[in-house]
DNA sequence: CGCCCATTTGAAAATAATCAATGGAAGTGG
DNA sequence: CCACTTCCATTGATTATTTTCAAATGGGCG
């Protein structure tokens, strides 16, 4: 954990999706009505259109939500870790699908029970408007980012959210470079370029593909602006 | 009203913020406990870090909410014209600034009024969270607009999602091209060849500077997707 | 009515995308 | 268990879109 670079570098967003603390405790009241489903890479948990009926939290692997356009371009709205949860914004029915990046294993709530539930504790209704509260931050820093940033910015950013959100020095990219770069709104071969320019510049260092370190923190935060 | 048209565009989101049928029903016992407030143009409702101790809904004029860079590269996060809510999202201080884009007026609700009487009706709670979901929906639209779309489909949809929320043929745009820049993530110049475009080709005409109608509704939207 | 600022338009520069080829990892099947 | 195959990542060269820089025009506000 980096937490004084964390401040520096995003003051209004401390978590990723999920990860906002008390939340955790008030909704494992959930877990009673929850069941385990496992999924193997690239199997879809659903699919845009689908009757929203669940809200899930990632157990084990990861997750990506992403929508497909006309053309075939590519927007990877999310990535989901182990402790994230998904589908709490839902309508009627998913906008976007979602589908493992490796093999995982997540927790399925019904959205009625969860629904019936909130209805008797308002503690977690509570909850869940903020959960979504951090969601609209994160949504806003994100747009600040494809809004305003230049790629190696992007990439430095999304790194150190990693590392935040894993509370490890040690940040493991289960998704390709193609996941990356639909996520952050640049190809395949610029987030390749950002990372071998990052490895050569000793900023980060690479063990295997889905492996980096951050060796220089205060490095990459300086990357993330002018 | 281009509803046939507006479903094709963007099936998953309707409207604007602060603009879900129901909601203006349930929200309006709240104007018991608003106050009326008048702003200049440029004129600054709050600023980023103040505490959020109010909601605002617009009530005449419109309302830009943007966060300046360290370097000056300024993000326009949202418009905000008549009926629009602002700052339902806050947390404990406002994590952007907003201001007048022109002369306006607007209510000011006490936000612990609010959630005293929203604690007793949970019709009002549910609504702020409905309108949470539209946000974030309309949230990760824009995500996906500035991550993947054309500087030509950014203006094309930028049109056709105003005269959505303003319902009427003739849009009225009281922002500067630079804000429409730094909320599509363009420069002013490149906002300002888009539009020239479009009037040079007759989809749009311009009445003035700042208001525009859309003669070929069908053509602008061909050119939010390839 | 005139000044000032926003807008428009043009030309040059830069960033990132596209096209293309090579290298390497992972997964499959014998 | 190894070889084969396929997909992913890396790197290079070129192209394109958008930005940047600069100048001129025009509207709107005092």
């Amino acid at each position: 954990m980096l937490p004084a670079l964390a401040v520096s570098y995003r003051p209004t967003v401390q978590h990723g999706p999920g990860k906002r603390a008390g939340l955790t405790e008030s909704l494992a009241a959930l877990d009673g009505v929850g069941a385990v489903i496992a999924l193997r890479r690239d199997g879809p948990l659903f699919r845009p259109g689908d009757r929203a009926e669940f809200y899930f939290k990632v157990l084990k692997g990861a997750v990506r939500s992403c929508q497909v356009l006309a053309d075939g371009r590519r927007h990877v709205g999310e990535f989901f870790m182990a402790g994230d949860f998904i589908g709490l914004d839902a309508v009627e029915s998913y906008a976007f699908g979602a589908e493992a990046i490796i093999d995982s294993t997540l927790i399925r709530y019904s959205r009625r029970k969860v629904e019936a539930l909130a209805a008797g504790q308002p503690r977690i209704g509570q909850s869940l408007v903020e959960i979504m509260r951090s969601h609209l931050a994160a949504a806003r820093q994100r747009m600040l980012l494809l809004g305003h940033m230049t790629a190696m910015e992007r990439i430095a950013s999304f790194l150190l959210d990693l590392s935040q959100r894993c509370g490890d020095g040690r940040i493991s990219l289960p998704m390709t470079r193609t996941d990356i770069g639909d996520y952050l709104g640049l190809t395949m071969e610029t987030v390749s370029r950002a990372f071998s320019q990052l490895k050569s510049d000793g900023i980060i260092t690479q063990h295997g593909l889905h492996e980096v370190t951050i060796a220089k923190p205060g490095a990459l935060v300086e990357l993330t602006r002018p």
